[in-house]
DNA sequence: ATAATAATAGGAATGATTACTATATAAAAA
DNA sequence: TTTTTATATAGTAATCATTCCTATTATTAT
C-alpha cells in the first residue's frame, strides 16, 4: 500500500479521540486540514486501516464507528445519552466454551451491553 | 394497537424460521400471501413487534435482522458461510461486573462472536 | 350503519456506504 | 532527474437499507 497524506491524516484523527467517531465526523475533522478531501476517500482509507489492523470497526446499531483500540474489548452503550464506553468483559471461560462446545474458531467478539449509565440513575435503593 | 392482517402475517413469517431474516426477505415472503404489501409496512410492523416484545432485532454488521427468540442469547457468526447461529453464553458473572463496577443498568446484551464454524475447518491438530 | 381512529400501499426522501472515472500523486525504472 | 507504471484522489453518481409522507382503506367504537 502506497503512502498517502489523506490516509495518514485520517489515521491521526481516529487516534486522537476516544469518542468512537463515525465516518462523517472523521470527514468533518479531515476537512479542517484537507478542505477538499472527499467522503469516499475517508471510507476507503478507514476500510484499509481496518484491514491492516491499525483500527477497528465497531457497529453501533446500523452504523459503523471507528476505534483506535484494536485489542479485543467490549462496549457499554447508554440508551439515554448514546455514550459508548470501553470495557473489558469477555472472559476466557466464554472463549473456551465456544471453542470446545461449538468447534468454532474465534476471530473477534463484538459485545455491546445496552442499558442506562450511572449518570441517569433516577434513584438507588 | 389495532389489529392488522399484514402485521399478523409478518409475525408468522418471522416465527416460522430460525434463519435470522432481514426485512427484505420477510417482504418477499409476505408478498406470497399479500401481493401488494409494501416494504414500509414490513418495516413499520417489525418495529412495533419489536417494541411489543414479540420479536427481537439483531444487528449483523450494518443491517438489521429479526429473531423470534426474545430471550437473551448470543450469536456465532461464521465469516465463511455467513451463518448466524444462536448460542447462550452471556453469564451472570459478566452481568454482575457491569452492575457493580460500572453502575450500569443492563437492558440487553448484543454479543456476536465472529469466526469460522466447524464446517470449514481445514485441519485439526 | 356511521363516525372516529389507526394502518396501508405506493412512492418519494434520507442517510450511510460503495462504485466510477478522469486527474493527480507516489514509487520504481531508466 | 526524467519517464514510466501503479495506485490514490476528488467529485459525483449509484446503491442499499430504512424512514417519511399522503391519500385511501380497514378496523374498532358508537
Amino acid at each position: 500500500m502506497q503512502y498517502s497524506y489523506q490516509r495518514e491524516t485520517i489515521r491521526e484523527i481516529v487516534y486522537s479521540t476516544n469518542g468512537h467517531p463515525n465516518a462523517n465526523w472523521i470527514f468533518g475533522e479531515a476537512k479542517k486540514s484537507i478542505p477538499n478531501i472527499s467522503l469516499g476517500t475517508v471510507y476507503r482509507n478507514l476500510k484499509c486501516l481496518d484491514e491492516s489492523g491499525e483500527l477497528r470497526t465497531i457497529f453501533d446499531g446500523t452504523i459503523a464507528r471507528y476505534d483506535w483500540k484494536t485489542d479485543p474489548h467490549d462496549h457499554l452503550k447508554c440508551k439515554v445519552c448514546g455514550d459508548l464506553v470501553d470495557v473489558d468483559l469477555m472472559d476466557d471461560a466464554i472463549q473456551s466454551i465456544v471453542k470446545k462446545e461449538y468447534k468454532f474458531e474465534v476471530d473477534d467478539v463484538e459485545m455491546t451491553i445496552i442499558g442506562t449509565c450511572h449518570k441517569h440513575k433516577i434513584k438507588e435503593d
